[in-house]
RNA sequence: GGAUGGGUUCCCGAGUGGCCAAAGGGGACAGACUGUAAAUCUGCUGCAAAUUGCUUCGGUGGUUCGAAUCCACCCCCAUCCA
């Protein structure tokens, strides 16, 4: 199976401007790519992963890709499916999180060590658009490249509908024309000849497309992956705390895995297909699965998904934990933990809802408190019915006492 | 710069002087049922030393025994005009 078949078969493709060009181009490892990374938080989140994947498919089949990231265009905020403004980051928040994105994707993509340009090797480089974006002259920019854009064409464009209504600043609408030349420096420094990104960035990259076709009269080429959303509609990879993140800091590997372990019984296959590199056969096996038996394939999304990002140790433990707390049995040493400090006693005690604050399981002792009473609070397997319970030091020595909140919230506390 | 309409709790949205920690819906959370799914039903949804107290309705002052509600100034958003 070539590339393009397996990026066809795995509904990855969304949206191309010349589909036999870009087959031929990536069949045959001729394409120098870029995908561009935005750094509006300080970890790279399922979304990313997504086109991180892309970016190693295609190395893999022998292309090259590059890695933009976007310091300078970070600057802007891209409106693009939003309905309201980006909160304006600092040029030092902006640099910290371009650092931050440097670190976690040189761990999914091989890069070039010298980070010189190198046409015949696959190996990626990473660049960031801060470099040229930051320093321009308004003037010269607006007549160099500004004379190219069309003002009534642009607010045709998709990805400002939504912000028509709700009002559209100067500083988001040159979104577009920023990333659109960044797609011509690209090319012309490195020939670099196509773009790839979520769906959402279409009108972007065709912005860019554009203009080298007028400023060179050159053909470069688009493609956008389909956006990964659940049976209702909505952006995978959130869940109400936020993003799901690829940091283990912010989003441990056990929630990582747990999120997908999770998933709607009509969202595994297509995450199974979009996200993991399982051969298609093995996949399509899945596809007949039902009932209780889709549990088994998100048992293995889960695994195969934590294991790709927080490798297989991690996995195997995040595995192992879930098991121990859903199935009974298993080892459930690495729970999730938190230690009580000797502060945390009063009088030699601490009550049942100073536990479940201090280990994160609620957010108040009013919530605390509203948990126990409606019975959802398990301490050692012994579900707690009164909220003045206490519990002296010892409680907590050796192993820890093993504190549930609800179904899925676990927390082992420890002295 | 001018005119008009707005800013209420996680979100939408009611509330125009005490009965307001604020209707209704959504979401979230918990319980039942299940497969760690979905659907459904029930409860719950500011904080706390908890039959009570404290802090909230864009901001700051003011009127009043009492303000989300009235007044003044300011900030922000939308629409139309320039």
């Amino acid at each position: 199976m070539t590339v393009f078949e397996e990026l066809k078969a795995r509904g990855l493709l969304a949206q191309l401007t010349d589909e036999e060009e870009i087959k031929e181009l990536i069949n045959g490892g001729k394409a120098v790519f870029y995908i561009g990374f935005d750094p509006t938080a300080d970890s790279l989140h399922v979304g990313h992963f997504m086109a991180l994947c892309l970016m190693k498919r295609l190395q893999m089949a022998g292309n090259k890709p590059i890695a933009l990231i976007g310091g300078g265009t970070g600057m802007i905020g891209d409106p693009s499916g939003r309905s309201d403004l980006r909160t304006m980051m600092t040029t030092e928040q902006i640099d910290h999180n371009c650092e931050c994105f440097k670190k976690q994707m040189s761990r999914f993509i091989e890069f070039d060590e010298s980070g010189a340009m190198n046409a015949d090797s696959s190996k990626a480089i990473m660049v960031n658009n801060a470099d040229w974006l930051r320093d321009l002259n308004y003037i010269e920019f607006i007549r160099d490249v500004g004379v190219h854009f069309s003002v009534n064409r642009m607010l045709t464009a998709e990805c400002y509908k939504q912000r028509m209504e709700k009002g559209l600043s100067f500083l988001e609408f040159n979104y577009m024309i920023m990333q659109s030349y960044d797609f011509l420096c690209l090319y012309e420094k490195y020939g670099c000849n196509m773009q790839f990104g979520g769906d959402d960035q279409w009108s972007n990259m065709l912005g860019g497309t554009e203009l080298i076709r007028r400023k060179l009269g050159k053909d470069a080429y688009a493609m956008t992956i389909t956006l990964l959303l659940n049976s209702e509609g909505k952006k995978m990879g959130k869940t109400q705390k936020g993003a799901v993140w690829l940091d283990p800091e912010k989003t441990s590997p056990y929630e990582f895995y747990q999120y997908w372990r999770n998933v709607a019984d009509a969202d595994v296959l297509k995450c199974l297909r979009m996200l993991t590199f399982l051969p298609m056969e093995q996949i399509e096996e899945m596809d007949h699965w039902e009932g209780s038996q889709l549990n088994q394939a998100k048992e293995i999304l889960a695994f195969e998904l934590t294991q790709l990002v927080h490798g297989t140790e991690e996995a195997k433990k995040a595995q192992d934990s879930a098991r121990a707390l859903f199935a009974g049995g298993g080892d459930a040493a690495d729970m999730p933990s938190c230690k009580l400090e000797e502060g945390d006693f009063q009088s030699g005690t601490i009550d049942i809802l100073g536990v479940l604050v201090k280990a994160g399981l609620t957010a108040s002792r009013s919530e605390a408190r509203r948990a126990v009473e409606q019975g959802g609070v398990t301490v050692n397997d012994g579900k707690v019915t009164d909220v003045k319970t206490v519990y002296t030091p010892e409680a907590f020595a050796g192993d820890g006492m093993v504190v549930r909140r609800g179904k899925k919230s676990y927390k082992r506390v420890v002295m």
